[in-house]
DNA sequence: ATTGTCTGGACAAAACTAGGACAAAATTGT
DNA sequence: ACAATTTTGTCCTAGTTTTGTCCAGACAAT
């Protein structure tokens, strides 16, 4: 019996058969009845001949739930838990599992897991072969595949981040060339873009700000962070790469963002860059934090502390970062 | 018995005899009837000799219908639906819509009946106020929502092309900022990009590169034709913006394209556009044919003339001739 | 004259339900 | 480290509902 939803406004009316929720989560019809039937996972109401309906929340429920499992939880111990807590769990294990998978290797033996990470390199090696016999079909076939196994933000940092930056050096060093990097850029541009639909929203995650500034014309680092952050509850407005300081300030301020991220890769060095975050810091109002992140981010690291500005080294402590901020903020309007 | 459709114009005149609206909607003749006969999902009018003749509004219920199956919809629960409510539906659906192996079938419908000007004008304000006031999920629903309206191609021409248009004017008028411009941008840059998945692939169609040159940023334009050609059979190796003549011609001979597809929008004067096309054509085998299209193809007639480029005034041009390129090339290989 | 559509009904495949069995995997106890 | 136990995914049976297809004889269209 999940408590009321204070929070979420999840609809609750029962209205989906038993078929589409399997689509929709990716379990099978008989595990959705075998869990129900064991933990009372989920109690769908019924028809009058006694055909299962199911309602949002349920869906979001199971969707959980699995994704719960994935990260090594066991369904005895989430079943019970209420939607919230769900969320909070799922996306704090996610942080966890690329570090997990780390140490399992050291202390088991390698029969017990299923993402080795030879698995993960053959992954990359498929899809790297893909791009170089430009086969899109292949490549965006080998990208929906590999996001089934694990939970998204794991997947982001363990294969999508790792591909880019092999795409970026093989380029670099002359193995692809540059028609190569443009198609799988343009075709990871409309993966990742996807994903953030996925997601569920109930209409009052916190909102932020997600962009590049002016100069900086790559956006597949921001557009990871605007995937990403929509996994733990938080509302991307995403504008894309190449936005002004005073921009990004109108944006924040017209859609009540309570954070702004900022991605910076190339050219590190440019000059634009301490002068917009300079400027982006001071426009804004205080309450909003500004996170800058990205592989220039570490050149700047002197500005970025000396403006206030949050600089997470990895995507997993920016993710951390902002379930604080999070968290305070519902403590706050409670 | 659905309602009057007041909002959409959707010709409600009986016409149709069952086999075309079974060959539309890919049912069966025997099927239309059992859904008549047992839910009443279609009351179609009659002939004085008791044939029955559906009408526009028939055919899409029945098309709607059948894609809510597909996603796992029991008919029992969609029968009694309106247009509106199926719409709702479908496009609801389609969006959580997991990869599914099982779509092997092929579902062409370009025959869904356009829209009325002042319908398609109110949906365009809609979108046009939802950037204005960022809500980027309103405008992704209303996206969503008019895609299930008109065929792929219909919808490109009359909705998106007016609508990036409106956008970029109303920045350069400072109706809209240009954060307003990014934000959307961005959104419409995922949404079209998701687009080309919704085709399936047998393997052997004729491929297309598709891009813009060196020097032209926007890529939106060139992501529409591959979204389009996709539907008449093609397979669009999309390249994203800003590549080189070289890389272009490479990228033909890898993928062994039939054809190149280029995108002028902005600036339109750029010095670098005449080198580069100049330089495309002489390197590309000549039986590929060239199309330069976009809003600044215009401005150089006269060089794509001289070089025998093929400059398609719309969209719509661009299919025809695609296709009749596609019939051509089927006749010399049989 | 052949082909297609009509009505009404029959039939069977597919999908769902309830309850239970079973084995693999994971956990716990010794 | 090994055995016992629990957890968990899958499968099975048997009965019900839902849904797709097919048939027969009458009529209509080309």
């Amino acid at each position: 019996m999940p408590t009321l939803e204070t929070i979420s406004s999840i609809d609750t009316s029962p209205r989906h058969p038993i078929r589409l929720v399997a689509n929709r989560t990716g379990l099978t019809v008989d595990l959705i009845r075998a869990w129900e039937k064991r933990y009372h996972v989920v109690d769908p109401a019924r028809s009058v001949t006694k055909r299962r309906l199911y309602s949002d929340y349920d869906i979001e429920r199971l969707r959980l739930i699995r994704l719960a499992k994935l990260n090594g939880r066991r369904l005895v111990d989430v079943a019970p838990l209420t939607l919230e807590a769900l969320r909070d769990v799922v996306s704090e294990d996610s942080r966890y599992e690329i570090s997990q998978e780390k140490q399992t290797e050291v202390f088991r033996s390698s029969w017990t897991n299923p993402l080795e990470s030879s698995d993960t390199r053959n992954e990359i090696d498929a899809m790297l072969f893909a791009v170089q016999t430009m086969d899109q079909h292949r490549l965006d076939q080998l990208l929906q595949e590999g996001l089934v196994k694990q939970s998204l933000p794991a997947y982001l940092e363990t294969v999508i981040g790792p591909l880019l930056q092999e795409i970026g050096e093989s380029t670099r060093l002359g193995k692809l060339r540059i028609a190569h990097e443009h198609m799988a850029t343009a075709h990871l541009r409309t993966f990742i873009g996807a994903l953030r639909f996925r997601e569920t929203y109930t209409g009052n995650e916190p909102k932020i700000v997600i962009t590049t500034p002016t100069g900086q014309l790559h956006e597949l680092g921001a557009l990871m962070v605007a995937a990403l952050v929509s996994v733990d509850g938080w509302l991307p407005v995403y504008l894309g790469p190449n936005t002004p300081a005073d921009e990004i300030v109108a944006c924040a301020m017209q859609s009540g963002a309570r954070a702004v991220s900022i991605s910076l890769t190339y050219p590190a060095d440019d000059p634009r860059i301490p002068t917009e975050l300079t400027r982006l810091r001071s426009q804004l109002d205080e309450k909003i934090s500004i996170f800058v992140g990205g592989s220039a981010a570490a050149h700047h690291y002197d500005l970025t502390s000396r403006l206030g500005l949050l600089s997470p080294p990895t995507l997993d402590e920016l993710r951390h970062s902002l379930q604080m901020l999070r968290k305070s903020q519902l403590r706050a309007s409670a």
